[in-house]
DNA sequence: GATGAAAAAGACTCCCA
DNA sequence: TGGGAGTCTTTTTCATC
């Protein structure tokens, strides 16, 4: 992928909703090649997909919080993320290599709802929590910065 | 904020770049008073803005990790995340409850990119770090599930 | 791949209910 | 607040280079 390309993805990544015309005129190309490149990149998967950042403050969600789980029993098939896929407080679920299994980003709406979700969670993937409270976010959803290199 | 608007911002949340036209369909309602609408979520900041989803793998940005960081000295003023702002790696940092202070959430393109990037973190802000990297991830991104309430 | 032009769809404004 | 009409802008397709 070049330049152009990385270009477009950044501005994107910035503005979800920038018009192709305000594309164009950022990366000096005309407006349908702009159009076709952006296809392409969907088609390609590098652009998946757009979405609105939300204020989870102002949503009634504002206690986000990172939950670390561990299987109860190791020896059980691992499909911790299929058996908590329902659970709607759960914005996003990781793997992660160390001492436990997944990570998970949850948002709730108080400590209540906060204990009553663990609950959920070691109930449906039988697994063992660790919780890290989020105080604030300084920042999030930075854009990417992302070179020509394979490395750095 | 009832029913409509909580629709609205899922929609949007599910796709940024819905057209005006298919929210009024979705909602309802007609297009200029859906319009209104999500103007009005925009200004009072329920919306804070759009931004596009990337397969970090196909930008060569393929690992991510997350970075606990605790200051050195415990003493001194902490400003960890304008020390840390310039670093382009770093997608996220939430203030945290708990042994360390900070989670940042980062991609990098290579381990020897996390290596490095891991000492322009400790040098910047003069913290030591703790890091999980990520194998995988089933899901992410997804939209918030909202209620009426204010518990749950 | 990129371009410009033309047609279709959508965004945005304003006024009235 | 919501709806509708009108206008202007953007999107999308297409033929051409």
């Amino acid at each position: 992928m070049e330049e152009i390309d990385r270009r477009i993805v950044t501005l994107l990544a910035k503005d979800g909703r920038m018009s192709f015309t305000d594309l164009a005129k950022e990366t000096g190309l005309s407006v349908s090649a702009v159009h076709q490149r952006v296809r392409r990149l969907e088609k390609r998967g590098v652009l998946r997909g757009y979405t609105a950042v939300i204020d989870h403050d102002a949503i009634g969600l504002p206690m986000t919080a990172f939950v670390s789980i561990k299987p109860i029993d190791p020896a059980a098939p691992d499909d911790a993320p299929d058996r908590l896929a329902h659970l709607a407080e759960i914005e996003a679920c990781h793997s992660v290599a160390g001492d436990e299994s997944y990570i998970l980003k949850v948002r709730v709406a108080s400590p209540h709802g906060l204990e009553d979700l663990l609950q959920r969670i070691r109930a449906a993937a039988n697994v063992s929590t660790r919780t890290t409270v989020v105080l604030s976010t300084p920042y999030e959803h930075r854009p990417p910065r992302f070179d020509v290199d394979g490395d750095r």
